[in-house]
DNA sequence: GGAAGATCCTCCCCAAACGG
DNA sequence: CCGTTTGGGGAGGATCTTCC
């Protein structure tokens, strides 16, 4: 069996797909390419469940149990509580589980609540993601993790934000906001940027045998199943053909590494309007010294391709990455 | 013994504190 | 001002427990 995979029983889902909260679910659901608006949502296919996203944010995970749906959901989500409110803390970390079973009632699921809750506990980064995903038709997953290798020791998951069909091939893409301290290291000391280690994680998963095969084939059926999801529910836009794309290449597709770093030099707005203007300097400044102190110039020496972004893409802005190598030792000037 | 549930652990993001 | 450190919580795979 591979150590990753992408599946889930959409023939079961098939079943249910007039249900409404089956339904007031897939409604919301927003495909790569276009704007989600304040609380669209975007789907991803695990091993086994699909979660939705809103802004980045997981607002839902639904699996198929004993032949039905079953969702799982933050007990925050379930109870409308939004971010700041002084229960927050009452609920960390406890989920609610509900069950579709054939013959019972259909338990109470106010969907919109969820995704309001939801929506205001997304982060900067995660609403960073979910732009770039707004114009990048070829997403084909967000949060992607990595299972432990079993010969890899403790319990490890590192993940990289977007992965990306560009043409028939995968791209990675690790998306860090211009405040993240991660992207920084003081250019004259050895230690490297948090963010190359990072990459050199992934790099690493992948050079052993089977590695990219499997990551290729995990989303060959990723590919397939949101396919038939867009289907079900009458989905149209421009992801249908580049998943299509992706999908028909099968074997041929090549998975390209190293992931490339994306910036978002802005932040973006949330759902409640609330101006947002000394982030957006501390984002500029950040922008600012981020060339300035040659940080950029470290990741570039690396090996790395940065992308910075000024503000909320309004067009495909990701390049297609090709192959590459990290260096090892840090190529000094 | 296998599947489902519950809990654990690590990675990652984020904000705030800290120190040069 | 700039970069590092620290701690909390979400996400999700890993692992342990329960149950049939």
């Amino acid at each position: 069996m591979p150590l990753f995979e992408r599946k889930f029983d959409v023939d079961v889902l098939r079943n249910y797909r007039d249900v409404a909260v089956i339904k007031a679910l897939f409604d919301r659901w927003v495909l790569p390419g276009e704007d989600a608006g304040p609380h669209g949502l975007r789907v991803a296919v695990r091993n086994g469940y699909l979660n939705f996203y809103v802004k980045g944010q997981s607002v839902a995970k639904l699996s198929i149990r004993s032949g039905s749906p079953r969702f799982e959901v933050h007990d925050k989500y379930v109870a409308g509580v939004v971010r700041g409110h002084e229960d927050e803390s009452k609920y960390a970390q406890k989920y609610t589980s509900f069950s579709l079973d054939h013959g019972t009632a259909i338990p109470m699921m106010d969907i919109a609540k969820w995704v309001h809750a939801a929506e205001t506990y997304a982060g900067d980064e995660k609403r960073f993601v979910d732009d770039l995903v707004a114009v990048t038709a070829g997403t084909l997953d967000l949060e992607m993790a990595l299972p432990a290798r079993p010969d890899a020791r403790g319990r490890v998951a590192p993940r990289m934000d977007l992965v990306v069909a560009q043409g028939q091939d995968i791209g990675f893409w690790e998306a860090k906001c211009a405040v993240n301290g991660e992207l920084r290291s003081e250019h004259n000391k050895p230690a490297a940027p948090h963010v190359v280690d990072q990459l050199r994680k992934y790099v690493g998963w992948m050079d052993h045998d089977g590695g990219p095969s499997e990551v290729r084939s995990a989303y060959s059926e990723a590919a397939r199943t949101l396919l038939a999801l867009a289907e079900m529910f009458g989905k149209t836009g421009p992801a249908i053909a580049a998943w299509q794309t992706f999908a028909d290449a099968g074997d041929a597709a090549s998975v390209i590494l190293p992931p490339g770093v994306v910036v978002g030099n802005y932040c973006s707005p949330r759902a409640d309007g609330v101006p947002r203007s000394t982030e957006m300097e501390r984002y500029l400044a950040h922008a600012n010294s981020f060339l300035k102190n040659e940080h950029e110039a470290r990741l570039k020496r690396f090996g790395i391709k940065v992308l910075p972004i000024d503000c909320k893409p309004a067009a495909s802005c990701l390049c297609i990455l090709v192959p590459g190598k990290i260096a090892e030792v840090e190529p000094r000037p």
